[in-house]
DNA sequence: CACGAGACCTGTTCGC
DNA sequence: TGCGAACAGGTCTCGT
């Protein structure tokens, strides 16, 4: 499930509260759970984690793919990776057969970080900049503007989807949000990024916000099992939509295979270039 | 530096 | 109906 929309809307959901559930801004932690071993990036020895216990969550925000949770004096950085989801439920109950991580509340409730597949991953530490490091701009943040793209793009020689994949490159894009990125900016998944023109740069800097916009929007996309709540899995262009027609121009959606993710465009309207 | 393949995992859907 | 193959929102590591 989980690009930057996704993310975006759990983080909100806990930061503001939805449907019978309150904000989880100010909960005092009094213990913590770890069901599946590799979920814990960091610390090496899960019995650091007895240092949450009494720790406020002062903060909750997300950067990149990735949703904090600031605590008096430790961050917690979920990772939710192809099948994570948190959700807020009581304490006391036995976890799930795919629960992973959670954090019980001294107010009863309990976070749960639940994971079918097991890519997740969580992170405890008080520098939790070493972790985000390694991340390229914000789509919204100021870091991130047209210019800066077209000279990012140069910077280098790769493939525009693979790139627009690459979290150093720029954070937040997953495999359904570059597609349609690319699509609303007319670009072929597989052009040079080298020889993208400044006017290019400047429509695909303008579909990366306008796509994740509407992400968020909808507050996100549900597909499968693995999302609940979002609506923009209605709104994909091209995104597994292979063999139906192009919302703009009626040809068929195409389907290639991009550093073994699937990768679907309109051939009309994103025409191959050198 | 760029790219492809394999690994990490489980669940659902597809094709015969 | 049954069963193996293919596929899935992500990222890391290794070899070329």
């Amino acid at each position: 499930m989980p690009e930057l929309p996704e993310v975006e809307t759990i983080a909100r959901f806990l930061r503001e509260g939805g449907r019978e559930q309150e904000s989880i801004l100010r909960a005092q932690i009094s213990d913590a759970g770890l069901t599946w071993r590799r979920t814990l990036a960091a610390p090496e020895d899960p019995a650091a984690l007895e240092r949450l216990a009494g720790q406020r969550v002062r903060e909750i925000g997300r950067r990149g793919k990735f949703l904090l949770l600031g605590l008096d004096r430790d961050t917690l950085l979920f990772h939710l990776r192809m099948s994570g989801d948190l959700v807020v439920g009581r304490a006391g109950e036995a976890p799930g057969p795919h629960d992973r991580f959670f954090i019980d509340f001294t107010d009863g409730r309990r976070l749960t970080f639940t994971d079918p597949r097991k890519f997740g991953r969580v992170w405890l530490t008080a520098e939790p900049q070493e972790v985000l490091a390694p991340l390229g701009p914000e789509p919204f943040g100021p870091d991130f503007t047209p210019g800066w793209l077209y000279q990012a793009l140069h910077s280098r020689r790769r493939q525009l989807k693979p790139l627009l994949l690459d979290q150093s490159f720029i954070s937040g894009l997953g495999n359904i949000y570059s597609d349609e990125a690319l699509h609303r900016a007319g670009l072929h998944p597989l052009r040079a990024s080298d020889r993208v023109t400044p006017e290019e740069a400047g429509k695909l800097w303008e579909a990366i916000r306008e796509t994740l916009s509407s992400g968020i929007a909808t507050q996100g996309a549900s597909i499968d099992w693995v999302y609940r709540g979002g609506d923009f899995q209605n709104h994909f262009r091209v995104y597994q939509r292979t063999g139906e027609p192009c919302p703009s121009c009626g040809t068929a959606i195409q389907r290639i295979v991009v550093g073994q993710r699937g990768t679907h465009f309109c051939p009309s309207c994103q025409p191959w270039k050198e």
